[in-house]
DNA sequence: TTCCTTGCAAATCGTTTGCATAATG
DNA sequence: CATTATGCAAACGATTTGCAAGGAA
């Protein structure tokens, strides 16, 4: 991979990411970081968030709702996605590594990992 | 909902799809139903199978490649792909539906079910 | 006849990319 | 200076949609 170079673009998206914990998509982290920096563009934020998920600094994470979120957390954990305001949340979660394992039993191929995530309806919209 | 007329259209995607248990795309359904009705359009294919996904006859799978993969099979059963070659194989897995359970106890919403799926290198692409 | 379904083409949406210019090392 | 990063706009790929015409009940 080539050399990477230093850019206030890259660090602000950065910074802005590790403030959220709502894991915002890539137009929402371009309109916030746009308050500090009109001049970015669109196509600079998700050439970095690309980047960025590529060297490991943040997660993409593809819960199936057709819109890549990104999570500056990058210690494994799961997501709950809310299938009525779409709203994600970080799920703790008793560890559920051995479900790999189990799916190797009975499979030739060689398992790598698992994605999962929940859904259902979060508190905010049960109370409605 | 409006009440649903009878289609050659939809019988024949839904015939194709049972044949296969390969979980093809909307394109790959389409170039084969066009084989027997060269007339059929993509927008057709489409709708067909955005309905049937949502009448519960066949299951609409997001595996967070971009492209979504049909598979007429509805019973609950797991996918793995496989990351070289995006190979799409049914897995017989012990179940984990406790996991849903376990991601219950920590989290105040309701959680209704997940969505998982295994990815790594499936047996042909091992051999290589 | 009613109204669902189709074929076609245009539109949409999220994301990527080509290119000339600016910034970094 | 060499090379990476940016802004802009155009391109992309998968999917959806408007519309007039065709088909089912």
């Amino acid at each position: 991979m080539a050399v990477l170079k230093h850019s206030k673009q890259r660090d602000m998206i950065k910074e802005f990411l590790m403030t959220r914990k709502d894991h915002p998509t890539a137009d929402v982290v371009y309109s916030n970081v746009r308050l500090q920096n009109p001049n970015i563009s669109l196509g600079t934020v998700y050439r970095n968030l690309t980047l960025l998920a590529d060297i490991g600094e943040i997660q993409r994470l593809r819960l199936g709702d057709g819109v890549d979120h990104f999570d500056a957390d990058t210690s494994p954990h799961y997501h709950f996605v809310c299938s009525e305001c779409g709203r994600v949340i970080d799920l703790e979660l008793d560890s559920i590594t051995g479900i790999t394992d189990s799916a190797q039993t009975h499979f030739k191929g060689h398992i790598a990992g698992h994605i999962t995530y929940f859904y259902g309806t979060c508190e905010n919209c049960m109370n409605e």
